[in-house]
DNA sequence: TTTTGAGTTGTTCGA
DNA sequence: GTCGAACAACTCAAA
């Protein structure tokens, strides 16, 4: 009797609690893999993070011998349907934690409950799973670097070692697959390799070289200086336990850790705060003076396709949309301009994020959103507004990451592109700034004082 | 119990 | 050109 693993964003075979715990469960050793492709989170996502979905996927089904079943639909009817025709005792799944997963799994292990079927968590995205981390009275940490050091006195335990468990499908009937949808065409340079095996072999690289100059240069995104594990992080393709079983003491080891530990922070938040996905954890900034309207609307559009007229907040959106993926210190200076200069809710941007980034994950992303807007935890001072041009030229000296972005700006040599307006005629069909940064920082920590004033 | 100091990511202004 | 101060309010842990 096979047991069920549902893969959700877990699509690896190293260091998989729940299939350890799956195949155990089976006396031979025999477990149904299934991925039900959830039409509502299909249809919010753009081109590139269905892409990633779509060969990471791919890339699983080939790692099991090609008996990845994958169903479309709503997996409160499809995983009972599966777990019946599979004739499993139990489901095994990874926790999720995000608002919507707690309640897809609920009502699924209703479902499976009333066929006298049992759902079992084993494991979770995190080293260490939300809710575990808690300040002395029991309350979960609002603020990050108390959390880090208990998080890191709770400490997490080793890899886990790989099952071997024996593959279940059928080509035809009730444990076929209908297979893996069809993934927008992108070209070969865009995505790079997707997949457990691609993920370790990036985090090989990125250990073995720049991770030891990860604190000086995590922040240049002219530098290949990342370790651009986050879309591998997100679905799965390894754990992070796999990566701070490699870490050091050193300072840009730590560092490492401590982005590793945001995300882990983040999660927490959002568990014990699930209306934090959406509304703002701090809610009298839901009383905030935002922009409304049609004049609103097209400057938000200006900002999605990245014609703002500031060479360092389009790059970073025309990344976002040709890659799906955009360098943190550029994902802070385009929220803020959101935030900032067009005086916008964080919702709008952050929903902007999600359905473009290949990383997107819905408590990293809001919560990076609200930081950015000073509604979140550990917010950042009303008065820190990032200066859009003053990044630029500080995070990318040359010029050579705006360029890479912004091809109207190619003829500008080095930091000049950062200042289009300085040489206009090298400018070829660029736009002019849509606004004036020093006014509508003025006119944000007005609205901010308005707001305390209350 | 109360106090104290520190806390991811910045900018501008005036000396 | 450089440098320190000012720009709030709140959480948390240690003293």
């Amino acid at each position: 009797m096979p047991s069920l693993l549902w893969l959700r964003r877990d699509l690896r075979l190293h260091d998989h609690p729940a299939l350890g715990a799956a195949a155990a469960a089976s006396p031979d050793g025999d477990v149904v893999g299934l991925y039900v492709l959830d039409p509502a989170l299909w249809a919010g996502a753009g081109d590139v993070r269905r892409a990633w979905l779509a060969r990471s996927l791919a890339a699983f089904d080939a790692s099991m011998g090609g008996h990845l079943v994958v169903r479309h639909g709503d997996p409160r009817s499809i995983v009972p349907e599966v777990a019946a025709a599979a004739g499993a005792d139990g489901v095994h799944m990874s926790a999720d934690f995000a608002p919507y997963g707690v309640r897809r799994d609920e009502d699924v292990e209703a479902a499976l409950a009333a066929d006298g079927r049992a759902l079992v968590r084993t494991g979770s995205p995190y080293a260490v799973s939300p809710g575990r981390v808690r300040k002395g009275d029991g309350t979960a940490y609002r603020v990050y670097t108390p959390f880090y050091r208990a998080w890191c006195a709770h400490g997490w335990r080793a890899p886990a070692q790989p099952a071997e468990p024996s593959w279940r499908s059928e080509r035809r009937g009730p444990l076929s697959s209908q297979g893996i949808p069809a993934a927008p065409a992108l070209g070969s340079t865009v995505l790079g390799r997707v997949g457990e095996a691609a993920a370790h072999e990036r985090w090989e690289a990125f250990r073995d070289g720049a991770l030891d100059r990860y604190d000086e240069l995590r922040d240049r995104p002219d530098v290949d200086g990342t370790s651009m594990l986050s879309a591998h992080l997100r679905w799965g393709e390894l754990h992070p336990r796999t990566l701070l079983a490699d870490l050091g003491d050193s300072p840009a080891h730590t560092v490492f850790r401590k982005e590793l530990a945001w995300r882990e922070f983040y999660a927490d938040v959002l568990h014990h705060a699930p209306g934090s996905a959406y509304r703002w954890l701090d809610e009298r900034f839901a009383d905030m003076e935002y922009d409304v309207g049609p004049d609103a609307d097209a400057r938000f559009e200006s900002w999605c396709i990245g014609r703002t007229g500031f060479p360092f907040v389009d790059a970073g959106m025309r990344q976002l949309l040709t890659e799906g993926w955009m360098h943190n210190r550029v994902r802070m200076v385009t929220a803020s301009f959101l935030v900032k200069d067009l005086h916008l809710p964080w919702q709008r941007g952050a929903s902007w994020f999600l359905r473009h980034l290949r990383d997107g994950d819905v408590a990293s992303n809001q919560h990076g959103w609200q930081w950015t807007a000073g509604c979140g935890t550990d917010a950042a001072p009303y008065f820190r507004v990032f200066n859009p041009v003053t990044q630029g030229l500080r995070f990318d000296p040359d010029g050579d990451y705006v360029r890479r972005y912004v091809p109207e700006l190619g003829a500008l040599p080095g930091k000049a592109a950062h200042e289009p307006w300085t040489h206009p005629l090298l400018a070829v069909d660029y736009p002019p700034p849509i606004l004036d940064h020093a006014t509508e920082r003025d006119e944000s920590l007005r609205r901010y004082a308005e707001l305390r004033a209350r």
